[in-house]
DNA sequence: TGGCAATGTGACCTCCAAGTCATATGACTA
DNA sequence: TAGTCATATGACTTGGAGGTCACATTGCCA
């Protein structure tokens, strides 16, 4: 957590402190971050940054609430469909709508998904809580699906859940990566054509890539 | 490529340095990765080092010919089911074939893949050339499976493609995150619950996650 | 044995990282 | 106005990175 003074700060030099440090994050990864530059590009003394932060997890530990904050406020007013369509359904929805949350504030998005789920794959516990957290949501979705009958049942829990976090690792790269490219990300995240790229993704989770007869022809 | 004074060296001594630069990228990262440590833990001098190799993409560039020569030497004298058994069979036979070369040389394994397939996501250009590679051995697969009627025609090549890349991938970290806790790694790739562990993957892969009448049972 | 080319060495260079601290600034209070 | 306290500063320390180089050691051949 950052200390008072942090806090104490105008909004507006706060969020040029934030900014600095999302898109040091968000370029470099934890381990290559350099308080050096973030104190450059936000124009405060090193002195100071050490009086607002403890050291780089610090402001990192900033960075992970920040993004819980905004993505409760982006998710409050979004209603999620009823689970009686499926889980499935509700997964699709859940993606879609975090992808609209990544589009609007994708370095931020970025920044976070880097460290704690690339590099945090070789650091060990260090980011383990913050993986347990998601871990734990999409455990909840599968058990309720399974008591449905909506998953494979041959399938265990465990490795759907780790199938999930795969794809949703995978969509948000590939979505955060194209979507870098384009002028307006929202807009193109909203966008027929992501869209339709979206439900392939999420088609091939749930049916494979086998052609089967029973669903031939069934979609797109 | 390194320079000829390496490739004089004597086998042991060789062999000590590679092992020194495997274990660092396997343990660092190449961004971290310090030669001031491979020189250290291979017992030679800063100097020799340098009239070793040119500099640290050097030495890595080294390892990913080792790991090229490997992989050949290991495949070289097994033998793939035939094409007539399908594309999927083909694959959970490439995949469980690779999975053992994988625990025959897992620190190897590991740098490699840490490397290009996680740094290199952020890295860009640097390392293309290598994963275009990969891509372009499952690329081809792909296009053979669509032709053959194997894989859903609704899905495109592309896509069909980074299924199969995210896989692999997803499974290999897996597979080398658990097996480096085995005392013996072969072993546990082999035994008959790392099989079926395996083969569940593909079958999600393949099949998908949602339950659907018509295959209900037929497996496991 | 003397001489020379190839190989090996580690002190030293520059650069940049994280983190500290004596000092300056400036706002508010008695 | 004088005094006090929170805040701001950047020169400085320490440490480790990549890379260089003058010199030492070795091995081989005339």
């Amino acid at each position: 957590m950052p200390k008072q003074t942090f806090f104490n700060l105008p909004e507006r030099k706060r969020q040029k402190i934030t900014k600095a440090a999302v898109n040091e994050f968000a370029e470099y990864g934890f381990e290559s971050a350099s308080i050096n530059r973030i104190v450059a590009n936000s124009e405060i003394s090193k002195g100071s940054f050490y009086q607002y932060f403890e050291d780089k997890m610090d402001v990192f530990h900033h960075l992970l609430e920040l993004i819980a904050h905004e993505k409760a406020e982006f998710f409050k007013d979004k209603h999620p469909p009823d689970m009686g369509q499926g889980v499935f359904e509700y997964f699709r929805w859940l993606v879609k709508t975090g992808m609209e949350f990544n589009s609007s504030s994708p370095s931020l998005v970025r920044a976070i998904t880097r460290v704690l789920f690339v590099e945090g794959l070789y650091y060990g516990k260090l980011f383990e809580e913050y993986q347990k957290k998601a871990n734990d949501a999409i455990t909840m979705m599968i058990k309720h699906a399974m008591k449905l009958g909506e998953v494979d049942p041959s399938i265990d829990v465990e490795m759907a859940v780790m199938v999930m976090e795969t794809w949703t690792n995978a969509i948000t790269n590939y979505i955060l990566h194209e979507g870098m490219k384009q002028k307006d990300i929202m807009k193109w995240i909203k966008s027929a054509k992501t869209q339709e790229k979206l439900d392939k993704f999420l088609y091939v989770m749930e049916y494979g890539l086998r052609k089967t007869e029973s669903r031939f022809e069934k979609r797109f």
